[in-house]
DNA sequence: TATGAATGAGGATTCATTCAT
DNA sequence: CATGAATGAATCCTCATTCAT
């Protein structure tokens, strides 16, 4: 896990309350530019005037263009995790409730659309340390659906041989992320609605046959 | 399908046979830069080195940066075609043409993994017309397993609602992308031959199922 | 008179009087620059080295290297029109005034004879709204000499047919031209006071002649 | 007049025949070409392409862009002499000599504007010694009105200073230039036949006034 | 002679970052 | 803390000229 952990950027600031709004202001300005030019095509001017200040004032609460990608990422992330929690609850069964956190996981998916497919395509801009930390973090939302289905197979409502839990959890967010990447080609043919149908009755099918 | 037809880059050089060449080896040279650094910190300076010309040469076979881009998303669509064209053989069943069509295409993933990924990440980059191009490529791609879902149709050894073809297509590409997008969460707990065992299983099973 | 207002060229910096100044000593640089080796031969680099600044810098002020010959001319026109604007006298009658009008044209154009000359070289490498507002204020300064001319009709000093009044401007502001455009050869015979005097008496005669 | 004597180029090629008929070629394509874009912003490959054949071509009979800047030139000043030369019909009197001389002087500005223009716009990107040549040539031009005038002062049909010839001489090439180059100005308000006849009166007025 | 592919120096412009005020 | 002017390395692209075929 060396590297792993959150990167604290410098600052030339010492309130910790100030760099956190201004952070916020960056982080929600770069958003929007990123996502609709790219990272690379957004200039650190751009991103300090949408964020309401000057270049000047920018580089007081970042070191460096990438960091403002590392702020992104990472707001991004958090924004996705919040989201999920919001939206779960524990229900009767883990067959319930991985349904649910299906379903839960492709709608936010569709809402952050945008952001997700941020991250894939600029990820590899970021410095060695602070992408690890954005897989990383990646892999804590890969561990909620693992969670759920080890609960599954505790209380007998979902049929996993556990070496397969992890390759499970990662088809769910597979089937999510791919709302977001091949929506050019899906929702042509799909709602989302649709989409969450087919691919829960796929997935559950095997997890929940009773062989009789 | 207006605007999706293949962009013809001007040139100027003349004898057609030189410009194969030349562009071939622009490519070659590029798609290596282009994995390692991404296409924006590649200089057209490098790209020239590395093919083996001067800038000036570079400038004869193109136009700006993003033709090489261009140039490089096509190759990469034409090798993978290619290789799925070759490893592909029709079996007596639509269920067993599936089943291998499945492995070969996990497998070209498998050996592509960067160029793959390099299209995902790039292809923003291309101006608009290119870009629709490359997604209908893509496309080219899921419709080689459509024609095999409906074949397993027809021979009665797959049962899928035509509506759902689209779907299954879809979820094959998926898969198969997926090993390559996260590859750095997969790979520590499968191997190829394990993911592709698992996931036909899991597509297949319901295809295949015989209700008694 | 549409498009031909005075340009206002974009800026990255805000405040106006440094605008003014560092714009002021981009002209004073490019003029000399021009004068010696033409607009194309000058390179944005020695621009702004000889401003006294770095490349980075002089794009703060302009947007284009177009800018800097359209900032040019329009000095030049500027000091012009200065120049005879101070040296120009309320004389008793208009005949009197022509005649001094004249002659500190004539000395205008010998002190600024390199500035003109870049004026009519280079104009055309400006974009065409730029290039029209120049030659509007070309036409002010011919305007000087239509007025003097009315005057001169108004209190009887002067014998011209109002419609010839164009005309007469325009030859005033040609010979004074000439002097510039074709030095080489003229100088080789006369001095300015003497292309003056000639040219003077040959405009006047006729304006002033009586029929007796 | 050292420097002064017409320049030959260089040339790999040697048929002079067939030399003379290519750089017929070259100049017929680049006086259009320079016209309309200036002779920096053509390329010598827009000028092999128009003069019809290969940039290799071009090289072997020049040496260098220039020296096609200096074939223009040169060309523009035979064809004028050559229209000069052609109009001019000897009559009874210099004065009349001269009047038709001025007419067909005028007629050959308009005719040759935009050439004449080229000539004043690009003759400076011309080395030292060729533009030397072009000047002298300019010069010739004004000595066939030199000689008109003498040849009136000799008859008696002009009453001119000797002292005044080269001015009178200057000033006739001079109207007709401004012709030329204050065209934007002058059309606005007068013909070509008014310009004429409100110039060559004003000329010769005096020339020709016998004090009684 | 004619061709046209190859060359690479050179030029305009951008933009992340710094630092004096 | 905030500002924004200054910096200059870096980048894409052009084009006059050469030379092997």
């Amino acid at each position: 896990m060396r590297g792993a952990g959150k990167k604290s950027i410098p600052t030339l600031v010492k309130d910790p309350q100030l760099i956190a709004r201004r952070r916020e202001q960056i982080v929600q300005a770069a958003v929007d530019l990123f996502i609709s030019k790219g990272f690379h095509k957004t200039t650190t001017r751009e991103i300090a005037h949408s964020s309401g200040f000057s270049i000047g004032t920018l580089y007081e609460y970042i070191e460096s263009k990438e960091d403002v990608l590392y702020l992104v990422c990472d707001h991004i992330h958090g924004e996705l995790e919040k989201r999920m929690q919001e939206a779960l609850v524990e229900s009767q069964t883990g067959a319930d409730t991985l349904r649910q956190a299906i379903r839960v996981f492709a709608h936010v998916m569709e809402q952050m659309d945008d952001q997700v497919l941020l991250i894939y395509q600029e990820i590899k801009s970021l410095p060695n340390e602070p992408m690890k930390y954005v897989l990383r973090r990646e892999e804590a939302i890969t561990e909620i659906f693992e969670r759920i289905l080890q609960k599954g197979i505790a209380d007998g409502s979902l049929q996993v041989d556990p070496k397969d839990v992890k390759l499970m959890a990662q088809n769910i967010i597979i089937l999510g992320e791919m709302w977001v990447f091949r929506r050019w080609a899906l929702r042509k043919h799909y709602t989302l609605e649709e989409y969450i149908e087919a691919q829960t009755n796929l997935l559950l099918q095997r997890l929940t046959h009773h062989h009789s």
